[in-house]
DNA sequence: ATCCAGGAAAACG
DNA sequence: CGTTTTCATGGA
């Protein structure tokens, strides 16, 4: 089986990686290995002391999903701004943004809204396995994420199946207007952060926090910040003292939020954002 | 039962 | 323009 070494000046964790919340669809086993769908491959790989070991894809493959090639010690001395978020790093050391398809995190993020990471999770899967292809795998079944054509086709009634609630109708109208994956993909690539984010905005279904995480776990926009209600909470606990919890976040506020992250972590914000939401306590 | 979760669209002033 | 209401689902 083909590895990768990690020397010491690569930190990693594929436990932290995979278990933080930024995918919705890799599963662990009890031994420690990990299984996912990336693009049209089933993925399987776990991790000892100083070794990846994997199979399912090419070591360039997996180098470029999990950002290896980032160096991420000296991301993590310009985002160590402070000792709440030095404590948080501490507690998710090797903790990597992967690279994940645009399209299916477009997707993931719509169904998002107002759930849990569980019945997120849930609503992927139904997706994949009603409109995706098989692969056959060590004797079981995986599903590739449809492309946007494969939603649409049938119109809205397989999505019914999918449990998506009120998102249902925004999966289906942004996989209606967003005909030509590749090309989307490669509009939204070229824009820098703050037009990227307008165009995002543009799908039904897609508001300033999905844009965010969009932007962060698919295109490498590090100075995206995403806030959700997590994060807003740790933000005012922190940071913030002065902003007002109560009411809901307002468009106002998330804005207020994600400006002070980007002057007090820096161009990489983003990373401080995952760090401080995957050493949640909740 | 009631509240909450990686929120956003639509309706309202 | 900013603010409030509504929207399904499952877990605690």
């Amino acid at each position: 089986m083909p590895k990768i070494s990690l020397s010491a000046d690569l930190p990693f964790s594929l436990d932290q990686t995979l278990g933080c919340g930024q995918v919705f669809r890799w599963e662990r086993t009890e031994e420690g290995w990990w299984y996912g769908v990336v693009g049209g491959r089933v993925i399987k790989i776990r991790q000892d002391e100083s070794n990846l070991i994997f199979e399912g894809a090419k070591t360039a493959f997996i180098s470029h999903y999990f950002s290896l090639d980032l160096d991420l010690e000296q991301v993590i001395k310009t985002i160590d701004q402070d000792q709440f978020i030095h404590a948080a790093i501490s507690r998710c050391t090797g903790l990597r943004l992967v690279r994940q398809p645009p399209w299916e995190c477009t997707v993931s993020y719509i169904c998002s809204t107002n759930s849990n990471i569980p019945t997120i999770r849930r609503r992927i899967a139904f997706i994949a396995e009603r409109f995706g292809k098989v692969i056959e795998f060590e004797g079981k079944k995986y599903y590739t994420f449809p492309d946007p054509s494969s939603i649409s086709y049938e119109g809205n009634d397989g999505l019914t199946e999918c449990m998506l609630g009120y998102r249902q109708p925004y999966v289906f109208r942004t996989s209606c207007s967003v005909t030509d994956e590749k090309q989307w993909e490669e509009t939204i690539r070229r824009l820098p952060y703050e037009d990227a984010r307008k165009e995002l905005m543009k799908l039904h279904g897609v508001g300033p926090k999905a844009a965010d995480c969009i932007l962060l776990f698919s295109f490498q926009k590090y100075e995206a910040f995403p806030v959700d209600v997590w994060i807003r909470r740790i933000m005012q606990q922190n940071y913030i003292k002065t902003l007002d919890l109560k009411a809901g976040l307002t468009n106002r506020d998330y804005d207020t939020i994600r400006r002070f992250a980007r002057k007090h972590f820096g161009e990489y914000c983003g990373y401080a954002q995952e760090y401080l939401y995957a050493a949640r306590e909740g």
